[in-house]
DNA sequence: TATTGTTATACTCTATAACTATA
DNA sequence: TATAGTTATAGAGTATAACAATA
């Protein structure tokens, strides 16, 4: 009951991080939204990789990766080279212009931060941080085509077996993405 | 330059829960997307409010509140009062079939949680959500239109507009519904 | 036959602006 | 004149499906 209340706390308090996350891409150039933004995020962080790559972290379709991929080389962002491996690869690189832009966006996005949690400290945010990470973690498998409850969950299905108070009477009620 | 770096991290954070956020939409039933879902959400949780109301918390326009609302209404879930004390308002109220709605919505959410955060101490649920609301509350004057009450940084040039031309590397945009 | 990437299509969300009816 | 709400329009994000080239 408690826990059931909580969660229901919680998915209110993720919905309204929505009002955050527009604010931060509010800030975006207009020529450069937050699906291009993400891109050559990834690109500065992690270097070279296949377009299934970027996906991957995002938990987005591909088809979504390729279109954000396609804007920012539209722009000159970012230069995809060929794949020796595999000829249907095609491998998005930063070029200057493209970690140029990286940067500034950096900059934007640190100062608005840097704005509105001028209340915060150093550990206060090291701890948001990690909290959101493994929350992204929990929900690791999220991908559209994703396989959906836990086939062979590695974690425990040994469960608490104390205040199990889980109603766990249905298995959520599918979809059906026909 | 730490606070910097941990900052970056943050907004790294903040772009990777999208994925958290899109899988806790993609169990909503079709006829019942976000907006709606949201709208039924603030309803149940404080009761009538004026349209400008819900439009706070979530941040968004007014506009936007109005569309959910028109959607929930049209299916049903909530009536439109009229307000007595100012004739342009119309003041949205839960119907039984909306209570019950939000009731089925609020299940799937929950066990969605339940299940992905299955790992979770309570304690450590509430330490996320406790971080999640502060987190939106510093955020808090984050609307659109809304004045930046920050008291600190002139800093901001903002501007940097592209040198890039619009040209026509997003082809076909004919949606025109109407 | 399976996979990588691309493209077309459709749907949701949001902001801006114009408009009405009140205040 | 200013405000509450509505509606039309435009721009961004994403998923699905069909398709091309390669494995």
């Amino acid at each position: 009951m408690t826990r059931k209340a909580q969660h229901e706390e919680l998915a209110r308090s993720l919905g309204a991080i929505g009002a955050v996350r527009r604010d931060m891409a509010r800030i975006l150039p207009p020529d450069c939204p937050g699906g291009s933004a993400g891109v050559l995020t990834l690109l500065g962080l992690h270097g070279d990789m296949r377009m299934s790559r970027p996906a991957e972290p995002l938990a987005v379709d591909m088809s979504v990766t390729s279109r954000h991929v396609a804007h920012v080389a539209g722009r000159g962002w970012i230069e995809r080279l060929p794949d020796p491996a595999d000829k249907r690869s095609r491998i998005p690189r930063l070029t200057p212009a493209g970690r140029a832009r990286l940067d500034g966006l950096s900059e934007r996005s640190t100062q608005l931060l840097a704005d509105r949690l001028s209340d915060w400290s150093d550990d206060e945010v090291g701890l948001l941080v990690r909290q959101l990470t493994r929350l992204r973690e929990s929900f690791g498998d999220g991908r559209p085509g994703g396989p959906r409850v836990t086939p062979t969950a590695p974690t425990a299905p040994v469960a608490e077996t104390s205040t199990a108070d889980e109603t766990a009477t249905e298995p959520t009620t599918p979809r059906t993405p026909a």
